[in-house]
DNA sequence: ACTTCGCATCAGGTCACGAA
DNA sequence: TTCGTGACCTGATGCGAAGT
């Protein structure tokens, strides 16, 4: 594996520009780490020698490049006029539509092809009214496209020099394509043009700022343009992917056939995607199916490995799911019930009685629950139809409905939805002194386009909760005892987050969870899910002689302790465990104070597998000198197998 | 020559724990 | 309460092998 590429200081000196188009190198610090490694001279110059050649070769090729572009790419008319005042300016009339792959064509935020315009800017005081130009100007201009240092302009200026533009102009990396290719060079006709298509091929993570930007000049060379300068154009900052980013890309918002994984925090063959994958979750779908079903069980699966706030994100973004407008129907002999695709429940029949959503509560709680879990399991052979919902239904709960709606023509229905019922209206659902759980979503009685929601359950923690009676109905969703626990966790998160920033974060959090009754069970379903996962880092009980020395308790792989250890050539448990035996205080010293005692003798316990005869009958200073011997000349002995 | 894919590794984030 | 550290996660990406 090569190293990771470095940010030396070269890269952050402004009067260099071109440096940051250099092939990444090895610092001199790696260097040298590696010349330490194999403690020798010879070894430093043979590792010095190609880095200095590397680093000549390119510095010629820079001077080279530069010496021959800069004739080319202004002339002497363009310099003298670089800094004179310019009113006519190039100008991206559109932000760029983010994020940005490699390969993938770039194009504005109404995913249109990118648009040129030259605009005058006279009397122009807040940028608004700028109007494209044609008069006065030469026509056509040859416009050419190029790719800018995230950072320029520097210091947030928003005017900048010819010359300052052309030496933040970036170019590819060494043995690399062009970085933009396409259509970048156009010709503006009319005060306007379209840029075709064009595509980076190298993603950005290879320069400090980590960010490019797209920059329009006039063509080197045009000299068309009557006496006055015509100002670049710049694009706000961005970052470019890697193309295979895209195919990992989260989807906004999610459908309910999207693999689970294209919810945020879950991994595509990621720790999360397995353990779900292994319960036979694989789309949103069945993410949220579960989630309304069994959320406890849900949680359970992923493991105390996702924290709270990974799943609230998860949770929150699986939410966003459009939910479509298909029914499910789970019949019985004298029953009927309507589920949406994520098995809440939208209605029931029983001996013939229709019971829409708000009269849900008044039939046995239990026998509806566990009509809704036979449903789930037997999802297959529900019978489906099309319940023209509005294709807008979205989850609405647990969770404020503000919160789950970015898009604000649902959180308008939601609200209308709320008051029609006569219920909470989004107003009272303050955060600081509410949380609400709503329950499910049925279509609106009248057979519009709307529907309703029925809180089933509000818990107020300050504030008051004006449901009346409502408060005592039940939600399908909110199956088990805990999740009136989550009532409270709700509330109790909400007051969590308005004391996010003090000090006290951690120990509420933990105060939290252990109200949820939950750590436990979770954590040893965790622990065994996770070993399986996490196997590349796992420790090793006992540990064998020849595995490597972070494999003991409390020395992470490549961790401050892994390196200290490694430092003084303990690369293997028996190395450790040959030293601790020689000389234990140096080992301790080696570890140094980051190590508590209490870390010391968990890694004792872990790391001493074989017991040391009793030598007090022996006389002890000549055995140990002995072993000191032994020890010393460790490679040199022949030793033999005990049988 | 170029693309695709899998593997390995790294960076950065979050969390828990223990010591000071 | 703060700080240092390890554990473990996702996401990014370099590299080489295999396929086209």
């Amino acid at each position: 594996m090569a190293a990771k590429r470095f940010f030396n200081d070269a890269e952050s000196d402004q009067d260099q520009p071109n440096e940051k188009r250099k092939r990444p190198r090895p610092s001199f610090a790696s260097v040298i780490g590696e010349v330490v490694l194999v403690n020798s001279m010879q070894s430093l110059f043979s590792s010095l020698e190609p880095l200095l050649r590397r680093v000549v070769s390119e510095e010629v090729d820079h001077c080279l490049r530069r010496c021959s572009l800069r004739p080319m790419t202004r002339s002497p008319s363009m310099r003298i006029q670089a800094l004179e005042p310019s009113s006519v300016q190039l100008v991206f009339p559109k932000k760029l539509s983010l994020p940005i792959f490699t390969a993938s064509k770039i194009l504005d935020e109404d995913n249109n092809p990118i648009q040129i315009q030259i605009v005058d800017k006279t009397n122009n005081t807040n940028g608004a009214q700028m109007l494209p130009i044609a008069t006065d100007l030469p026509n056509p201009i040859k416009v050419e496209i190029v790719v800018l240092d995230g950072d320029f302009p520097t210091g947030g200026r928003d005017d900048w020099t010819t010359e300052e533009f052309e030496n933040n102009i970036l170019r590819e990396r060494t043995g690399k394509r062009p970085l933009l290719t396409g259509d970048v060079n156009v010709t503006v006709r009319d005060g306007l043009t379209t840029i075709g298509e064009i595509e980076f091929t190298d993603n950005s993570s290879w320069i400090r700022s980590r960010k490019f930007r797209l920059g329009a000049r006039v063509a080197p060379g045009t000299s068309a343009c009557q006496g006055s300068r015509i100002r670049e154009a710049i694009t706000d900052a961005f970052v470019v992917k890697d193309h295979r980013g895209e195919l990992y890309k989260k989807h906004h918002p999610p459908t309910l056939e999207d693999e689970v994984w294209r919810l945020e925090k879950i991994g595509k063959e990621g720790a999360f995607h397995k353990k779900l994958a292994s319960e036979n979750i694989h789309t949103v779908q069945d993410f949220l199916k579960l989630f309304v079903v069994d959320r406890s069980k849900l949680r359970k699966i992923l493991g105390v490995g996702m924290s709270e706030k990974m799943w609230e994100v998860t949770v929150k973004h699986a939410r966003t799911c459009v939910l479509g407008n298909k029914m499910f129907i789970f019949r019985g002999a004298h029953f009927a019930l309507f589920l949406n695709p994520i098995c809440q429940v939208l209605k029931a029949i029983v001996n013939g009685q229709v019971f829409p959503t708000r009269e849900l509560s008044n039939i046995n709680r239990t026998y509806i629950e566990n009509l809704v879990r036979e449903a789930y399991a037997n999802w297959n052979s529900l019978e489906v139809v099309d319940a023209g919902l509005n294709e807008t239904a979205l989850l609405t709960q647990g969770d404020h409905v503000v919160e789950q709606y970015p898009n604000h023509h649902v959180e308008a229905m939601s609200r209308s939805a709320f008051d029609q019922n006569g219920h909470l209206g989004l107003a009272a659902a303050d955060h600081h002194s509410k949380s609400v759980n709503v329950g499910y979503l049925v279509p609106s009685n009248s057979g519009s386009s709307n529907f309703e929601c029925s809180n089933a359950i509000s818990e107020t923690r300050e504030g008051s909760c004006d449901v009346g009676e409502e408060a005592e109905t039940f939600s399908l969703l909110d199956t088990d005892d805990e999740d009136h626990d989550d009532g409270d966790r709700s509330s109790a998160q909400v007051v969590y987050e308005s004391r996010k920033a003090d000090s006290h974060k951690k120990r509420f959090r933990k105060k939290i969870l252990s109200q949820e009754d939950e750590d436990d069970e979770i954590q040893s379903l965790s622990k065994q899910q996770g070993e399986g996962n996490s196997i590349l880092y796992k420790k090793h009980h006992p540990p064998m002689l020849e595995d490597e020395v972070w494999r003991l308790e409390k020395t992470g792989k490549d961790g401050a302790f892994h390196k200290k250890l490694a430092s003084e050539n303990i690369n293997t448990v028996q190395d450790f465990l040959k030293l601790f035996v020689v000389d234990r205080s140096k080992l301790r010293r080696i570890l140094g104070v980051g190590m508590s005692e209490k870390m010391w003798e968990r890694a004792m316990v872990n790391g001493q597998v074989f017991p040391i005869r009793d030598l007090s009958n022996i006389n002890r200073t000549e055995i140990e000198n002995l072993v000191r011997e032994a020890y010393a000349n460790w490679n040199s002995w022949k030793w033999s197998t005990q049988s």
